[in-house]
DNA sequence: AATTAGCACTCTCCCTATGAGAGTGCTAAA
DNA sequence: TTTAGCACTCTCATAGGGAGAGTGCTAATT
């Protein structure tokens, strides 16, 4: 069934007015607040058209109307106007990055300015590497067999990785291996997960017979293998979730709190959205996830050089300010996107 | 007042009762199931007594009595006895530490298992390094004017920065630079706290007079000035205070949750507690903290190579199982202490 | 045909009352 | 010193009742 004009004011104004107080709204409220110039019952009317649609719904009979998640989505899609941060808001976010020189700061700071702003909950997604191409290999013996493998990609990224070597690795060779490696990554533009296959054998051509089967095998194996690795999550704002209503009853609390808990589920989530659009809006069941059946989930991409590296999220009720929530993604996505590209 | 054996009895009675029921403990219960062959109305004296002396307390007229934290405080001080971990326990947990070889990874399984292992939160304060010798500085050039410095100390700690500077520092004087620090740190054992003071006068001598107020300068006092950055913190387990009967209401569940938020309070308090004795137990109000004063957390120490480096922490209600956390903590702060030693 | 006034009906919420049950404090007896 | 006995207190669950909010339906109006 299409909606008529009328069924569309109707609707936005009842997702307006639901976000703001979290009661069900009556068609009262609305003839009340939102002049439309049509009496209570119209409205009524309307009100059971679009219930019977599901866009609606009542928690009891002779209660006022909440949106469902299909309300919302509608709402989202062709009824919000966009929202823009205020230049004294925007003036404030790019004064709290210039705080911050360094790479986990940065990320630490965007979750916070993503709850402090939303008052909900801020999640960012740190940086994959599995797209950049590796500029760079270096060694450093770290003592105890043990050494710190720094790689460098063309997105200015730097990944480490310690590793245990079961026999020890003279200084002389380990500069031998970095050198030549990165001669050939100098020759031609390897990607991080392709590390291993491109230069495995070739290596293991340099390396003489009897040691072949060694741990120094082992080791540039481990050293290689590295692209696939989890990404770090930032989470802040979890006591937000306090704020909001919806969360008194303790089943719903509970579903959020183990999202919260089990951070890699929100990432892999977030994940999931990732591609095709910058900004993301997953609504309530929409995500399949039935943890996060009562949240919604507004992520956003950023980029590092123009290149897509990783997306921040807010996680919050589906009664969320949707206008407000995606201008403030949006922007400190972009933000964000400046400020790693010019590490 | 001093507890006769009696009174000392009961305390114990009422705090194991409370401790496996969560509901305020009668005479009757008292008399039915600790066989101390007394009758309740001489029970219901001692517990009048216990109250009168802060030791236990009523929520209201005519109900059970529940201890107070200095009930628990006695308790814990005289009254429990220690509780050892089963053999297959502890077996399991040296399993689930043998499928890590890495730092971040040791840590985050250490939170883990303390969370799983006593259904409370589990917590990990990485190790400070702040009393360590420096036994190695290496530079790595990462690009765009960023430099990775390495340090290496005594316990086999590395820790990692990168320094934006602000022009060019050509590798071969970054080399000349890391020979020089590290045959000064050969000579003799410099604490990372000190290494500013003892070796920057040093290189800026060596540093030629034109280049003596330049980005190099710059670039070594900030590599220098790691010894008090701020530890890491391990939390797991958030969602197991949904588990307990206390934390339904709304105020004490706001209390928890914000110090869960703020990892850092969290780890003042742990770390304000360190020292003198290996396990320490802070009850409630104890803590001064008023976010802390419905939870006990008991802390342990672990060591690397000796060295007191860190602190665990199970953070839970005040009614929670003593002797097994601190035996939990105390068997799980060995093992880690080993682990890390190894590395 | 669309809109509205009017009204019965439903459901929540809050207050009160009531009674059972658990547990205490006190006193007098053992 | 200990205990039996009993009045008293407080919680908790249940039920009832009235006010208020809001709906659904119908008949009248535009």
């Amino acid at each position: 069934m299409e909606l008529n004009e009328r069924m569309k004011t109707i609707l936005t104004a009842v997702v307006h007015r639901y976000i703001t107080t979290a009661e069900p709204v009556s068609s009262g409220i609305i003839a009340q607040k939102y002049n439309l110039n049509l009496s209570t019952a119209t409205i009524r009317h309307e009100m059971y058209l679009l219930e019977k649609n599901d866009y609606l719904w009542q928690p009891h009979t002779s209660s006022g109307r909440i949106p469902t998640d299909r309300g919302y989505r509608f709402y989202v899609d062709n009824l919000m106007v966009k929202n823009y941060l205020k230049v004294k808001e925007k003036r404030e976010i790019i004064q709290i990055y210039k705080k911050s020189k360094e790479f986990e700061e940065t990320m630490k700071i965007t979750s916070q300015l993503l709850s402090k702003l939303t008052d909900n909950i801020g999640v960012v997604l740190a940086p994959v590497i599995y797209n950049n191409i590796v500029k760079n290999i270096q060694f450093v013996s770290v003592g105890n067999n043990r050494i710190l493998t720094v790689i460098v990609t063309d997105t200015g990224l730097v990944c480490q990785k310690i590793i245990s070597v079961s026999g020890e690795i003279h200084k002389d060779r380990l500069n031998y291996l970095s050198n030549f490696i990165n001669s050939k990554l100098a020759e031609k533009d390897i990607n991080i997960t392709n590390l291993n296959n491109m230069l495995l054998d070739e290596l293991d051509k340099i390396i003489s017979f009897q040691e072949r089967f060694n741990h120094i095998h082992n080791f540039l194996e481990e050293c290689f293998d590295i692209g696939y690795s989890e990404n770090k999550v930032y989470l802040d704002g979890r006591i937000n979730i306090m704020k909001h209503p919806e969360f008194k009853e303790t089943d719903k609390l509970n579903y959020i709190l183990s999202l919260i808990e089990e951070e890699n589920i929100l990432a892999a989530t977030i994940r999931r959205y990732l591609g095709f659009r910058k900004t993301k809006i997953i609504i309530g069941k929409e995500s399949k996830l039935k943890e996060m059946q009562n949240c919604s989930l507004v992520t956003s991409e950023y980029r590092i050089k123009g290149k897509p590296a990783g997306a921040i999220g807010i996680l919050g009720p589906t009664r969320m300010d949707y206008p407000r929530m995606v201008s403030i993604a949006e922007y400190i996505s972009d933000k964000l996107s400046e400020i790693l590209s010019e590490f």
